[in-house]
DNA sequence: GTCTATATGGTGATAGAC
DNA sequence: GTCTATCACCATATAGAC
């Protein structure tokens, strides 16, 4: 997928290194992914790499923010839509599914950046650089454990433990990166449809009855 | 924790460097880590890991195979029991839960043994070691699925396309591989809750009412 | 069976031409 | 801005002493 750019994008000679590298990291990892890697895919040499970005964990970094801004971007039309928390997460659960799908390769470094900062697999500098990506991260997930709590609170959601909970449901929206692979002639609706379930699975989880109106 | 010694296991001397090695497989992941990594927290060098694992691949192999196998173990006498599908599935599922958190390290390189697989991030030689370890891990995964579509089948659990939900609740299962972390004074009586939590999200995902008998 | 070298290759990062 | 060297370092794996 080519990155369009506009708003709040990197400038295009970036644009095609976050894409390669993105698509690098999602197949090998970080560690295993050298920056040669990057380079080959853009049939370009380190050089060109290292004019933009001083170090691999620069680089890695920038894709963590890459992908998630693109998905505070795609929920952020949502978040005051006036409607129910219930339907308000369910919405935005839909569109978040669907985002791990289309963003594939940027939404699997956004997973291996968190896994990395919670295993401590950093160096005391990359933890520095990501504490702010981490935050960010962090405050995310708040987004949708908030609406959980308030859909329990209308009790319109059933569970146990909050934290759990949040966990659980995320951790199954996530999820599509890592069973998702893209048919050929696939559309939009199809990956609608792939949503659609993914939402179900979890509203039913949460206690909700009618997970698909 | 450390490993018992017994039936079909490892010889002692290898049981140590197994553990070490899940340790720093979970740490730091494959590519991250290296021999000398391993041979640090063993108290010795690398000499020694040489002496009985030809390379750094074969050690992840089998650390993965014995991860796997006492999977298999946990379950095995619950796999005639002899009730619905559904009450089947509920018990295995929780064993296998709790072995998620208890054996955290191993399940950690099971998981990244699959991840490397079905991103091809292996090379050919791997590609053939971890074959027969890939095609059981499947099977393992196709009992609950079996599990699954005869549950349907009787009526007791709901969902759309099989596939899905198996991938669904199976990612549910095994998530706190990733969230879980150990607090000091933990009971098995607290990871069996937590356990029975986990079974209850994924269990109302599949549309099944009464999940806590 | 475990240790201490050491050979060998690859990788992150830099310097300087163009 | 991108390329072609090139350096310094680290990691896998081996050889041979003990």
């Amino acid at each position: 997928m080519a990155l369009s750019v506009g708003e709040h994008m990197p400038d295009s000679s970036r644009a095609d290194i976050l894409e390669a590298a993105a698509h690098c990291f999602m197949e090998r990892g970080y560690a295993a992914t050298s920056i040669d890697d990057v380079a080959r895919r853009l049939d370009a040499t380190k050089g060109r790499i290292y004019h933009h970005y001083s170090s691999k964990s620069d680089l890695f970094a920038d894709v963590f923010r890459f992908g998630m801004e693109m998905n505070y971007r795609a929920i952020e039309p949502l978040r005051r839509s006036g409607e129910k928390a219930v339907e308000r997460w369910r919405q935005m659960a839909l569109i978040h599914v669907v985002q791990m799908i289309t963003t594939r390769q940027f939404q699997r470094v956004v997973w291996e950046g968190v896994e990395m900062h919670l295993r401590g697999a950093t160096t005391p500098e990359q933890r520095t650089a990501f504490a702010e990506l981490i935050e960010r991260r962090s405050r995310y997930s708040d987004i949708f454990r908030d609406l959980l709590a308030e859909a329990r609170d209308d009790g319109d959601m059933r569970f146990e433990n909050l934290g759990i909970a949040n966990q659980l449901v995320f951790i199954t929206l996530n999820s599509p990166i890592f069973w998702y692979s893209p048919r050929a002639g696939e559309t939009a609706r199809d990956i609608e449809e792939i949503g659609r379930q993914v939402v179900a699975f979890a509203l039913h989880g949460l206690g909700v009855r009618k997970g698909n109106p």
